[in-house]
DNA sequence: ACTCTATCTTGAACCACGTTCAAAATACCG
DNA sequence: CGGTATTTTGAACGTGGTTCAAGATAGAGT
């Protein structure tokens, strides 16, 4: 049984990302308690440290799981898209965005805390599901500027991801907008349609 | 000296402002400790809870500071610019929004952070002071789109202002974004003369 | 099967930090 | 000047992340 350590290794770590995450789109990432996550995950205090290198490698660790769900619910959106407009496309992303947003708030809101708590370089594998939400991107705006050179696409993609971006965060703060989620709808497709127009 | 307690509170509630929004300046908000502050202003640890209710209470005094200085600055932007075109005026604004946020990111991402940590109301100033930063967006964006409803008019403002703030909030993002701060500009000017092209 | 060694697991302990509070100092009033 | 109210003080409390020495366990060699 050369494997026996490995298993249990990889199960309570399982277990741990398991419960962080619950807690986590619960309470927030900010809420996250080592021992809270000890006693769910049923092992000792220290155990959790034996697992990962601190509590934020834990919390880049459900990043990376809710980052796949996000990547997926912007891919599917456009699925079955292929014929629509590009603009129609973008705002078919940006609402999968808003959406995922709205019903993982705290999950989606940990995948952009690492800011100012480590100063460490950020994982190869949360630039490529950046990347891979960009390049998602990269296909409408291609279409929308096709005589764009391949640096400027490359800002655009960025400069629009940055803006729904940014009307999702600020609209979901209510206490802040004083908008009710409905509206931020609005607030992308104004703005997706207006760059869109052709 | 009926007034000499008074005038010594006020002291030593600036002397903590004043040490605080240094700290925060140099190190980010999340690493502001009171023990610190305590030194810094030449008082007790306990004195601190004399002067303000808590820590953030002194975070939320330094942010009323940094939101007068970042109005300041976008009104200066178009102080002169009465002859420009809306979409100009727009693109003035949002770098000086820009270069604000460059100059004194620390203290511009601590007026974005009470989010997640408190859950009480925001207080009035606030609100007004983020109420005043869209009367100013509101002036072009007006004149770009004339025959547009209030409400209507509302919500683009306010949809222009998250874009922008979300491009230079993920611009500033050296790690993620890989753009360098040069090109924070051009991704703002590309979807706001998109936006205002008529 | 039985050591023996390396590794894992445990939870008490350490440290840092925000906040409180009783005592000491100070201010204000008669 | 004496007495009361307020302020100032810093030691102490509670919380929470992280460490570490001791005990438990696994795998290899015989």
């Amino acid at each position: 049984m050369a494997g026996k350590v490995e298993a249990r290794k990889a199960a309570l770590r399982e277990k741990l990302v398991d419960a962080a995450e619950i807690r986590i789109a619960r309470d927030g990432a900010g809420a996250l308690r080592a021992r809270d996550l000890a006693q769910d995950a049923g092992c000792a205090l220290g155990a959790i440290y034996n697992a990962f290198d601190d509590l934020n490698a834990i919390i880049m660790a459900v990043n990376g799981r809710t980052f796949r769900g996000l990547g997926a619910a912007v891919r599917a959106s456009v699925e079955d898209a292929d014929a629509e407009p590009p603009t129609r496309r973008l705002i078919l992303m940006s609402n999968a965005y808003l959406h995922f947003a709205i019903a993982n708030t705290n999950l989606w809101r940990a995948l952009f805390d690492l800011q100012m708590t480590a100063e460490g370089p950020v994982p190869d594998w949360y630039l490529e599901a950046l990347e891979g939400l960009f390049a998602n991107i990269a296909r409408p705006v291609g279409e929308l500027f096709p005589g764009m050179g391949a640096e400027e696409t490359g800002l655009m993609v960025r400069a629009l991801f940055s803006s729904v971006h940014g009307i999702v965060l600020l609209g979901l703060e209510r206490r802040i907008s004083g908008v009710p989620p409905e509206q931020i709808e609005t607030m992308i497709a104004q703005v997706l349609r207006q760059i869109g127009r052709s």
